[in-house]
DNA sequence: TTGTAAGCGTTATCAT
DNA sequence: ATGATAACGCTTACAA
């Protein structure tokens, strides 16, 4: 079982280790003799390459690591995916890593990754880049773009909870209300804010109707029950994710209510999922697998380049889709 | 950017390699003197481990490669989850790929990834196990655990199925169908094998109700549309799986027919969109988060057994799920 | 307790 | 075109 090394396949072969080297990569020049003796005794020998004493001395690894807070649900799913894709395309290893709730976890994580890759791909929602000890190049995941020292991709969550709040208005929501994401999580503050913004400025000097959710279908749930239970019931509610606007849709169908005609329901993100709610949820596209994909070119630059900073970082814009969770036939828009 | 190494640690602490060694290994003795020099010495260096080094002299990379066909949907983002706990609690780093259609190109992968895991998770459901070029250990998930040469943990297909069928029988459905996963899968061989077993014990002499799905919700959708042009409608289908199932039930409600009143349906995984369907998808559950982290505990045995076929196989039976797809309050089972 | 030194499997730089 | 051989960063006997 263990491993024949090129020391075993040369001496099979006749050949020093450096012709065997040669055949095994290509590189230099050999005697079709050589190479066909050389072929014939690692495929016998079933040879192959160690990669630790390669990058010993190429201090390449070919492998990139990917940090996600959790694996569970389809936007992190599309992200692996996004990633795995571009990765072979460019022959790179993918080392994933899931279930860092807090910053210490993925700082210990991010310091056994760094002796075994060449970049890290890093999705914290709760920590800024600065904050973690790295020693590769590094490129974030939605955390915010701007500001950041480390190279960084994103969505503009602002623009597109704007977005969200004027369509809901559009359909005749005069009631609006909010269900966020955790009050830590960057990507749902910037969502609150866009909310914030956008309400007053479309119903100036009204009361904001908001309830803190954790983005899971359990949280969404739980949110919209009670705003529902307000003595000034919402008619059209922006909620921070897919995830939990499906429970949120559920609540409202339980206490009685129809979407969209008595609530209307809007999400963020767009997974496979929204389009099996029922009615369809109404969203904000985000490409998640593209966003994936975009993020370890990203990063493959920042390796090419030695330097993270020397990136320049993209925010994503996502689009309105609408389904009938929001459809109102009030106007269109 | 340029990592510092072990030796520079030692210089800066003023004391040997080893000693240095020593104490980041937390193995052998030191003195308390010697160990705060070092820690301090390499905090201030930033320093990292090779593993490349590391696993060299080793022969340990404390590393597991996971293969899946692909990544996409909630099936396989939950094996990847499942494993990567596992993993974690282990101390293990995961090295996932995904995007195999075909034999060839899983070997190739499994080649390149061999010389840096000690062991291999792989679920391909177009290859037996033996087939594989490996020099490591290697554990399949969702083969056939029997017959197989190699360790494989697995889900009981057949059984499932006939569950599954007997469910549909018992809710009142005489005319049976079946819409399978691609022909060459051989999970869906089993689930195709079950339903043709137990649909005849059911109703002897009947004609099978077959058409071929590919595991996708388009799939599942022309596969229904099909079976409901037949003379002989079905009311009553078990769908090879949940994706294809999401797609049957909104093809049976785009014909202007009832699920369940006039199509029972019943799908197979439990994957967590088949509670989000209208009406909810009655399934048979596999535990995938569960089976993804018992594979990967399978694997550990092997890998410290240093063989792969010392370890025995294990088969999980799926479990009824009844939801409102497929209750017909003919009869409760 | 600490240091010295011999590998681990590759690649790369020299000579030949 | 080919073969010695010196790194690469680390662990681990073995000495001291």
């Amino acid at each position: 079982m263990k491993g024949s090394t090129l020391k075993d396949v040369a001496r099979e072969a006749d050949v020093s280790v450096a012709s065997a080297s040669r055949v095994m990569n290509g590189i230099g020049t050999v005697t079709e003799d050589v190479r066909a003796r050389v072929l014939e005794a690692a495929e016998r020998l079933r040879y192959v390459p160690h990669w630790g004493a390669r990058s010993l001395v190429t201090s390449r690894t070919n492998t990139v690591g990917l940090l996600l807070p959790d694996i569970y649900g389809e936007f992190f799913s599309e992200i692996i995916r996004g990633v795995d894709i571009a990765a072979r395309a460019r022959d790179l290893h993918l080392l994933v890593s899931g279930s860092h709730g807090d910053l210490a976890e993925a700082a210990a994580v991010i310091e056994s990754m760094s002796g075994r890759v060449d970049g890290l791909l890093v999705m914290s929602p709760v920590a800024s880049a600065g904050d973690l000890p790295v020693t590769v190049p590094l490129v974030t995941i939605g955390g915010r773009p701007d500001g950041s020292e480390r190279c960084a991709i994103g969505v503009d969550n602002f623009a597109g909870a704007c977005t969200a709040v004027r369509h809901l208005a559009a359909n005749g929501c005069r009631r609006l209300a909010h269900i966020s994401g955790p009050a830590e999580n960057l990507d749902a503050q910037e969502r609150f804010r866009g909310f914030a913004a956008t309400a007053s400025e479309v119903d100036p000097g009204a009361e904001l109707r908001v309830r803190e959710g954790d983005f899971t279908e359990e949280g969404g749930h739980r949110a919209m029950a009670a705003l529902l239970d307000r003595a000034d019931r919402p008619d059209g509610v922006f909620v921070a994710n897919d995830m939990m606007a499906a429970g949120a849709i559920l609540a409202i169908k339980e206490a009685g209510l129809a979407v969209p005609e008595d609530v209307a329901v809007i999400g963020f993100d767009d997974i496979p999922l929204a389009r099996f709610t029922s009615p369809p949820l109404s969203t904000l596209r985000v490409g998640v697998c593209e966003l994936g994909k975009q993020a370890l070119e990203m990063l493959v630059s920042a390796i090419e380049a030695g330097d993270a900073s020397e990136v320049e970082g993209i925010v994503i814009s996502p689009q309105l889709v609408v389904r009938e969770s929001s459809k109102r036939g009030t106007n269109t828009n």
